[in-house]
RNA sequence: GUCCUCGUAGUUCAAUGGAUAGAAUAUCUCCCUCCGAAGGAGGUGGUGCAGGUUCGAUUCCUGCCGAGGACACCA
């Protein structure tokens, strides 16, 4: 385990005063002008305990303090009880320091079994959109936060090509073919018309000429395998530019022996039945609503959930820890997934779905409408083209996932200050500046172990340790609750308490161990942010 | 109709039931001879409405208003 302040604080106490009323104990900083008035860090547990214990909060918090002092005075500075209730402790620097140098061993990872993130799994039936790619830096920092964890990672892509949604495609494809080899075809009400499709035909036809237009049944599958090969190709490659590369693809198509299998399974344990001509899965469990629904259709082809079902008995067979990402357009979905998790026996809380929420785009201070008809439809390949991988997920990523945002096209290209992504590259190129310039530069490093930290002490240097002892937490809570946008306010955080140090404090040409105490903490700082950078998926390049 | 999600500064977003609701941006006032000025300090400004739960509510509950979405033998 990293050690950490906050849970420092916990633990104390918990052993000192122990509770059986949960409380909470909180990081102060990100408060320049409170901070100092509350502590590093704060807890509730005397509000929490003045209920049970039938007395006054202050008095509850007076009597926790004076106990806390006496047992741990090297660590604490102060620890102060604050209206209403509040305990604020205030870390000793010295303890500080001695926490920091702990932190430099490094401890090996748990070993805590398989995890299978899968994400974005774009329908092949039309070019990856904006809404599809919030899913891919969303799945993908989920994915490498587990790994951090100490899981075994599995990335996944769900390619759906099957079901009649692919008919439908199939048929269209066909169409354009035919208006391609200038014959008479009229689109079905339900067909696709995007431009995509419609070059799709035009190449069907350059390939072929007319030579298959009279024989529909023995090329039609054929050219739509291709169609939605190539798209899986394509958008495997965009992902593959959003920084992401996927371990295991799994094609629909490939599912139905194993469906086949996982159905058979359900039905014996009697969750399957036949009403109207078609096969229904019927959970006995019904708690969380509505959750019948037809796995074959009465023509006895299978809907889209079957393969699905298949899906996931494979993935709860093969993981300790499942989790899907999906679009809010999906939500209604959740229910069945979970009703899959209790028939094959599958812990609800090892069922992790992450959803994310609508993606607006603004260009030149406009919202780009999304209506695919008007010419303003941006695809995510574009909005990648425009800002490059970095801006992409960092935006993707800055806020809560389940939360609708506006991506800001104009910001996330911008080169400046206001753009929150140069800002953290920004700072970090300063601090890889400052330690090329002193020398420190690819195999020469600082010897952390012969820093005279103490000799660091103020406020600009000492905010920075307590961040970088405060990361773990952070890192800790956000693999737990993927509130994904905790880890790019941090950075931002983080690379502003390093403006502020550089702003303020001279490192180059000082007294020599004070130089090399402060040129310690700029390679600290550059360490914890390319930390942090890599769990984000974007880079920290050593100039700008 | 049923269900779900969401309403927070002008704007984009934060805030495990906690203290004076935080940043960024815009705007206003200052500072910047210094390892990278692609900076720094400060001011103005906000919880949709009405109740309830409690020591304490942006957070939980109810109703209303407003926005989006889900409710297919689609995926």
């Amino acid at each position: 385990m990293e050690r950490n302040l906050r849970t420092y604080i916990e633990d104390i106490l918990h052993r000192e005063i122990g509770s059986d009323v949960p409380f909470s104990v909180e990081r102060q900083e990100g408060r320049p002008a409170q901070g100092e008035a509350r502590g590093d860090y704060s807890s509730n547990i005397a509000l929490v305990r003045a209920k049970v214990e039938k007395r006054l909060p202050m008095a509850v918090a007076e009597d926790i303090a004076i106990r806390i002092k006496e047992k741990h005075l090297p660590v604490f500075s102060k620890i102060e009880a604050a209206s209403p209730g509040f305990l604020n402790f205030y870390f000793d620097k010295q303890y500080l320091i001695e926490i920091l140098r702990d932190s430099f061993a490094s401890e090996p990872k748990p070993k805590l079994g398989t995890a299978s993130v899968e994400y974005i799994s774009a329908n092949p039936t039309g070019p990856m959109h904006i809404g599809n790619a919030r899913s891919g830096p969303i799945g993908d920092v989920v994915a490498n936060l587990l790994k951090d964890r100490g899981y075994k990672v599995v990335r996944e892509y769900f390619h759906n090509d099957a079901g009649a949604q692919i008919g439908r495609f199939a048929d269209s494809l066909w169409h354009w073919y035919m208006i391609a080899c200038g014959e008479q075809s009229v689109l079905a009400e339900d067909g696709y018309q995007g431009e995509y499709i419609q070059e799709m035909g035009k190449a069907v036809h350059k390939k072929y000429g007319a030579k298959i237009l009279q024989k529909p049944d023995l090329y039609k599958e054929r050219i739509t395998k291709a169609a939605l090969a190539g798209m899986l190709k394509d958008n495997l490659a965009l992902a593959k530019r959003m920084g992401i590369v996927f371990d295991k693809v799994v094609a629909e198509s490939d599912l139905e022996v194993k469906t086949k299998r996982a159905l058979a399974l359900l039905d014996k344990k009697g969750l399957l039945t036949k009403k109207e001509g078609a096969v229904w899965f019927t959970p006995k469990d019904d708690n969380l609503g509505e959750r019948e629904s037809v796995v074959i259709k009465s023509d006895g082809t299978y809907v889209y959930f079957a393969g699905d079902i298949a899906y996931h008995a494979e993935k709860f067979k093969r993981a300790d820890l499942v989790v899907d990402e999906l679009g809010d357009g999906h939500e209604g979905h959740i229910p069945k997934l979970r009703a899959i998790a209790d028939a094959f026996g599958f812990p609800q809380e090892n069922l992790k779905i992450v959803v994310h929420g609508l993606v607006t785009l603004k260009k030149d201070g406009q919202v780009v409408s999304m209506a695919k008809r008007k010419g303003t439809f941006v695809t995510a390949e574009e909005l990648l083209d425009t800002v490059g991988k970095d801006a992409f997920r960092f935006f993707m990523l800055q806020y809560a996932p389940r939360s609708a945002m506006t991506f800001d096209m104009d910001l996330a290209r911008a080169k400046s200050k206001d753009n929150p992504v140069y800002y953290i590259q920004y700072a970090h190129a300063r601090a890889s500046s400052i330690l090329k310039k002193a020398g420190y530069q690819g195999k020469r490093k600082i010897n952390y172990k012969k820093v005279a930290w103490p000799i660091l002490e103020t406020e600009a240097e000492l905010t920075l340790i307590k961040m970088v002892l405060a990361l773990p937490d952070a890192i800790s809570q956000t693999a737990e609750d993927f509130q994904l946008q905790r880890l790019s306010r941090f950075a931002l955080d983080f690379a502003r308490a390093f403006t502020r140090f550089y702003e303020t404090t001279h490192v180059i040409g000082e007294r020599a161990d004070l130089e090399y105490a402060r040129l310690a903490l700029v390679s600290l700082f550059r360490e914890t942010m390319q930390r942090q950078c890599k769990l984000m998926g974007i880079s920290t390049p050593d100039t700008m």
